[in-house]
DNA sequence: AAATGGAGTTAAATTTCGTTAAAAAGCTCT
DNA sequence: AGAGCTTTTTAACGAAATTTAACTCCATTT
């Protein structure tokens, strides 16, 4: 099921929500402060974030605009000791999903959490096994491209770029998401390497001019068709 | 802009609330009575609803219900003056997309507001793929900007200012908002970026007198054309 | 009209990306 | 195991996009 990343320093609250969540079936990472989190993030994918307000070294806020950073869509929900409407004003114009104040019950949090996944879900769809990119049709599970002047055999890298591609056609497919996807690691070396691949996959589209590999500075790449 | 659908039994705070989002620049149609509300739901279209849980004739949840079973992707927000967890859970299983409790500020209620319009906007709302700024053509999602004299690229920025313009066309686009919607983070040195690129966008559109950008000292920017 | 802060413009600096080629790592097959 | 192949990574360099800086100009306020 859902992986949540759980940012609360207060230890009890902490080892109770997590606890409460894992037996409700999600796969939870508890962190106590900030930075601990924001790393936490950067080196594994999650499906939701949890963040206390005030936490050390990190605040929620900031965390949570880090995190968006990183990844855009991700659902956030604050916890708040505070009720203070300056806090809930600034929760939300950093893009988060949802608060709650403490205190809040279990059973709350966890409608919450149901809902905002629900919503988030309804959007990701499943796997295609063809698309079709202009005038190719590509096949992720045999990895083969295909179009009127033949047929191109795909490595592993090339195909799987293509197929992150192809899923955010005509939207922009973000570095780190396709690095953390395909390469795990995201360092400055899976970066480049990716470019090389971006290379590789404009030659093999560019006999179809109405595909385009565009670039999105500082952002990603997004596959122009149809 | 958007348009509320509008519960609440209380005349005062219906009339207050309605007031105060119509100078936001809401259309809201407010009505006193659940039965009423759903007869309004079936002859207009709105972008969301607000409804007071308790309401004469038909309950604000079992309203949400009906006006679900219409349109299933509403967004609806119930007003409580019960802050009882109950309510809440119905309320959640019930599909809605946010509930606030009363006593709650005006300004808590427009970012909760927002919030899901934003979330909701994202999904469904479709760009407009072409805009025509004077006798130019400008295509945001291959970042092309077109006219007589010829095709010019444009960079990810640049596009991306352009489209918000674009979709504020004759209207002030607020700085702020440009800022945070395209740079995330509306610092000092992110704003002295944005100038440089309003210089470039005039640049490109100078062939044609009849489109200015002119800037609303203190606001922001407004495209003006046709 | 002087002061203040926002805006306009240009150029330099920095960061990110594109491309090619070479090096390294993985496979396959005898 | 190692020759010969493919795939992936690293390196290097040039190009493009974006940010920062510097200076000028303009609008608003006092």
């Amino acid at each position: 099921m859902a992986k949540i990343l759980l940012a609360e320093d207060d230890i009890n609250l902490g080892i109770l929500l997590a606890d409460y969540l894992k037996a409700k079936d999600f796969t939870v990472v508890h962190r106590t402060d900030g930075q601990e989190t924001l790393d936490t993030f950067r080196t594994e994918t999650f499906d939701l974030c949890l963040l206390d307000i005030m936490l050390p070294r990190i605040d929620g806020i900031s965390l949570a605009r880090k995190i968006r950073k990183i990844e855009k869509d991700i659902p956030v929900i604050f916890l708040t000791a505070k009720s203070l409407e300056k806090d809930k004003i600034e929760g939300f114009s950093a893009g988060a999903d949802d608060y709650i104040t403490k205190p809040f019950s279990m059973e709350e949090l966890l409608y919450r959490i149901e809902a905002i996944l629900r919503r988030a879900r309804s959007y990701s769809e499943e796997e295609a096994d063809v698309y079709t990119i202009g005038k190719f049709s590509f096949y992720p599970l045999t990895q083969i491209l295909n179009s009127d002047e033949g047929s191109q055999k795909l490595t592993t890298k090339e195909s799987e770029l293509l197929k992150l591609l192809c899923r955010n056609k005509n939207e922009v497919l973000e570095r780190n998401y396709a690095l953390r996807t395909i390469w795990v690691d995201d360092n400055y070396f899976n970066a480049r390497s990716m470019d090389v691949y971006i290379t590789k996959l404009r030659k093999y589209l560019k006999s179809d001019p109405s595909v385009t590999i565009l670039n999105v500075h500082g952002k990603g790449y997004k596959l122009l068709c149809e």
